[in-house]
DNA sequence: AGCATGTGTGAGCAAGTGTTGACAGACAGA
DNA sequence: TCTGTCTGTCAACACTTGCTCACACATGCT
């Protein structure tokens, strides 16, 4: 594997498409390769293919062989990363940041996902 | 313009060198271009401007403009977006995240910016 | 076996991104 | 005012990335 996958993490997030199928994904328990391409009118089947290979490489989702399908679904604790490179910024609001994941995962169960994620590329 | 954008603050994380520069920045209050682009040897002046003015538009770093100098700063809340994001993405795995984010804030208080970058093997 | 389906991969092209070098503006000090 | 310092911006180049098309591989059905 890759030694730092902090780059690959943040690579692959930086794609809108990429978050909107991430997204997407983790809206469900799994999705096919086929499912997550019919959400994209205005994508190919094989950028999405691309797409979720370099999720996959970045670790992001993860894949089930099932016959002639994959499915995909979102890898559970990927954020680490993440997190990590927050906290190591923005130590002096970590308290804040803590509160607004707080926050969010108390009125979150709604769905504030809609300003945050973007589709419609 | 706004926090909001979302897409700014991935594509603008989504680059090494920002992400160098935006945690150099975050161990002090202010740091000039100069100073920030002299932590940079294999990078010349214009390219750490440009990085910073790409920070800048995503709503990053502040700028504060004294005499012929140019103070940045990490800008207190942008994290916003991507908490919101995560937020959206990781509902399920939200407490864990948050205890995460917590976690990192505990044993972070001591010396975390250099391991918590690159972890997550 | 033969064919259809689901999906990944590689080539090639268009678009975007980062870096450099040259130039311009703003300011401090002599 | 003149000069040197600090910094941003513009044009040009090389590199990277994302997309589509054609093809290949694996599997399921008949």
């Amino acid at each position: 594997m890759t030694p730092s996958n902090s780059d690959a993490i943040f690579s692959a997030l930086a794609d809108p498409t990429r978050r909107a199928i991430l997204s997407l994904v983790g809206e469900h328990e799994e999705l096919t390769a086929g499912e997550i391409a019919a959400h994209f009118d205005s994508l190919g089947r094989t950028a999405v293919s691309s797409h979720l290979r370099i999720l996959r490489l970045a670790g992001l989702v993860a894949e089930r062989r099932d016959g002639r399908f994959r499915h995909y679904s979102v890898t559970p604790t990927p954020a680490d990363a993440v997190v990590a490179f927050l906290t190591s910024v923005y130590q002096n609001s970590l308290e804040q940041l803590a509160s607004a994941v707080k926050d969010a995962s108390a009125a979150g169960d709604d769905a504030p996902s809609d300003r945050a994620v973007e589709r419609s590329a």
